[in-house]
DNA sequence: CAGAAAAATGTTACCGGTAACATTGCTACA
DNA sequence: TGTAGCAATGTTACCGGTAACATTTTTCTG
C-alpha cells in the first residue's frame, strides 16, 4: 500500500479510502490510485483490516455433511447470499458428532465470525457456552430445537413425520413399518422416529415395527440391505415409512428385486423428496422439505441482522420453512 | 491476551509462546497459563496472528457446483485432510461460470490463502495471472488442463469417455449417441464430448447423433425430457452415452415410461457413478471416478508442499486418478 | 563452585491496514 | 475582504498478535 501511496504521491490513508467505496475521496484522485493498484497488481491484505476494524468478512457455517445433497443445496443457496453481503463462508462438517462440532466452533472463534450457521443436531454443553460468549448471531438449521442459542431456521422434524405418519393412517395404513439409523441419538432422524411414534400411538397403532440399521447419514445401499430381509422385518407390514429417501430409495429397489411389488404388497415412503424419488418406478411419496430455501431464508436473517441493521427484537427468532406432503406410485391413492 | 498475562503474572509473549505447542516454556508456567486460558475463556485473535506470521491458515477452495454430490464429496475428503493438516476451508461456487471464477479468487485472494484449489474448466487470462502472482500453491482438480497453472489433481476427461467409447464399440454398438450440456465450452462435459467424438471418428463411425440440452450441471430431470423424445433423437441409435449418470438415469426412467427396453432395444451409458446408477432397474454402466480419491489426494499434496516442506521439484505436478469403466445392466454383455 | 551452555522469559518493534482527529484548500456569502 | 463551512487529504496511534533479539534463570560440567 505504501508503494501505492508513493506512487500516486499521496498518503496511504487515501489510498485506503480509495479503495473503499464509501469514503470521500476526489473522484480524480481515485481513478488515478485504482490505476495504479491495477497496474501494481495491489491485492489489500483483508487481515490486516479485520484487526482495525474489528470486521472479519466471515460467515462460519456448519453441516453434518455434504455427503447428502440437501445440505450440499443448502449451503450453496446461503453462499450465493453471502456473497451478495459480502462475507466470505468458512466451511466445516461435523460428521454428525457433536465433539467434531465443539471442536470446529473453537477453532473457528479464532476468525472472529460475524455470524455463525450450523445445524442443529443437539450440542455438548460447551459448544453452548462458546456459541453465546462468541457475541454474534447463531443461527441454528434443519430442525427447531427445544431451547434454541439464537435465531432458527427451519421446521419440526418430530411434527413433519407426525403429519406423514397420520396421512398413511388416513389412507388406510396400519401396520406401519419404520426404518430409521441405528445411532440417531440427538439428531433429526430421532426426532422423526418419535414423531412417527406417536402418530401411532395417538392412533392406537403398534410403533413396534422399527428397523434401525447403519449410521447417520443412513444410505441407499443400508435400505436395499434392509429391504433385502423382507420378511425378516415386514412380513407383517403393509407401509415401510423411512427416515430419508436414500434408504427408501434402496428398500424399493430391493422389493422389486424380490418382485414384490410397491405399492400392491406394501408401500414405501420417504423423507427430504430427494431427486431420485421423482424418478424412481414407482416414484416415491416423501415428505418434500426445501434446502436451498433453508439456506435463502438463512441469507435473508442475516442480511436483515448485519446488512440492514435491524433492531433485533424486530427480527424474527424462528423462521419456519413449510414442508409438504408429497404422494407419488409407492402409496396406494386414498 | 493481556488480562491472560497479568493474572498468570507474566508477559504477553510467554502467553503467546505457551498457546502455541512448539515454542519453549516450562510445563508449570504452560499449565498455569492455560488454566487461567480457560477460566477466562480467552479466544486468540487469527487474524492478528495472521498478520504477524504471515501465515493466514486459509486454504482457497472452489467447486463448479455442490449440486453434484461427486463434488460436494472432493469436498468433504479435501476439508478433512485440511483439518488435519490445520487449515480451514474458505469455500466458493463457480457456478460453472469463469468470470464469477474470477471475482471469486480476486477476492480470495485478500485472505492470503496458502493454497488455492480449484476445478478446471477454463480460466479467464485474468485468472491465470491471480493465480500465478499470488505465489502459493495452485491445485487444478478434475480434469488435466493443456497448459496447467500448478499442480493437478485429477484425469483426462476426454480419455475416458474415448476409452468408454471405445469399449461399446468394441461391445458392438455402431450407432451411438451423445447426451451433452448445451453451453458446455471449456467443460469437462466437452472434454468427454470431444474424446467421444473422436472414438467414433477413429473406428470409422459417425458421431453425427448429439444431443445437446441444458446447462451445465445437466440433471436428471433434463435427462427424463430428452429421453421423453426418443423417436425424434434416437429412432436409428443403438446406444445412448450421456455427459453423466444424471441425465442417463433420466433418460433410463423416461424410455421405461415409454416401454423401451433397455438393453434388448438400446443401451444407456452414463459417467461418474453415481450412487444410483447401482440401484437403478436396469443398473446403469458408467465410468466410475473416485470423487473422495481426488479431494484426499489433493489433501495429501497439500500436506507434502505446505507441512512436510518437500523440495518443490520432488513433488509430482500431477496426480492421476484412476477411472475404470463399469457395465452393468443397461448395455448387453460381450 | 566457577563458568559455560541451555532453558525460560522479557522487550521492542513491526505485520498492514483503518479510526479518529488535524490540517489544508477551496467555495459561498454577508 | 473576512470567515464560516465543507470537501479533500494528512498524521498519529492502535488493532492483537509474533519475530527477533535481549536478558535472566537454571542446569550441567569439569
Amino acid at each position: 500500500m505504501e508503494d501505492v501511496a508513493r506512487a500516486a504521491g499521496v498518503s496511504r490513508m487515501t489510498v485506503s479510502r480509495a479503495l473503499r467505496s464509501d469514503s470521500p475521496v476526489s473522484d480524480q484522485t481515485r481513478a488515478r490510485i485504482l490505476k495504479i493498484v491495477r497496474k501494481l497488481n495491489y491485492v489489500p491484505d483483508q487481515s490486516a483490516g479485520t484487526l482495525s476494524t474489528r470486521r472479519s468478512g466471515f460467515a462460519a457455517t456448519l453441516v453434518p455433511s455434504l455427503n447428502n445433497l440437501h445440505f450440499a443445496e443448502s449451503v450453496q443457496a446461503l453462499n450465493e447470499q453471502l456473497e451478495q453481503i459480502g462475507l466470505q463462508m468458512v466451511l466445516g462438517h461435523t460428521g454428525y458428532s457433536a465433539e467434531r462440532e465443539e471442536a470446529l466452533i473453537e477453532s473457528m472463534l479464532k476468525r472472529r465470525p460475524e455470524v455463525i450457521v450450523l445445524p442443529f443436531d443437539g450440542h455438548t454443553p460447551r459448544t453452548i457456552k462458546l456459541l453465546k460468549q462468541a457475541n454474534v448471531p447463531v443461527i441454528e438449521q434443519w430442525e427447531l430445537p427445544s431451547r434454541p442459542v439464537g435465531y432458527t431456521v427451519g421446521f419440526s422434524n418430530w411434527q413433519a413425520a407426525h403429519k406423514m405418519t397420520s396421512a398413511l393412517i388416513e389412507r388406510g395404513y396400519k401396520n406401519i413399518a419404520f426404518v430409521g439409523e441405528s445411532e440417531d441419538a440427538w439428531t433429526r432422524g430421532a426426532a422423526r422416529r418419535a414423531g412417527f411414534e406417536d402418530a401411532m400411538q395417538s392412533a392406537g397403532l403398534s410403533a413396534h415395527r422399527m428397523v434401525r440399521y447403519g449410521k447417520p447419514p443412513i444410505s441407499i445401499e443400508d435400505g436395499f440391505h434392509i429391504g433385502s430381509e423382507f420378511s425378516q422385518h415386514f412380513a407383517d407390514a403393509d407401509c415401510i415409512f423411512c427416515v430419508s429417501d436414500a434408504p427408501a430409495f434402496g428398500v424399493l429397489s430391493a422389493l422389486k428385486s424380490q418382485q414384490i411389488r410397491v405399492p400392491d404388497e406394501i408401500a414405501v415412503v420417504g423423507f427430504g423428496d430427494f431427486e431420485v424419488s421423482r424418478f424412481s418406478s414407482p416414484t416415491i411419496s416423501t415428505v418434500e422439505v426445501d434446502p436451498r430455501g433453508i439456506g435463502r431464508r438463512t441469507g435473508e436473517l442475516i442480511r436483515r441482522l448485519l446488512v440492514d441493521g435491524s433492531e433485533p427484537a424486530s427480527v424474527p427468532r424462528h423462521i419456519e420453512i413449510e414442508v409438504r406432503l408429497c404422494f407419488r406410485e409407492s402409496t396406494r391413492s386414498m
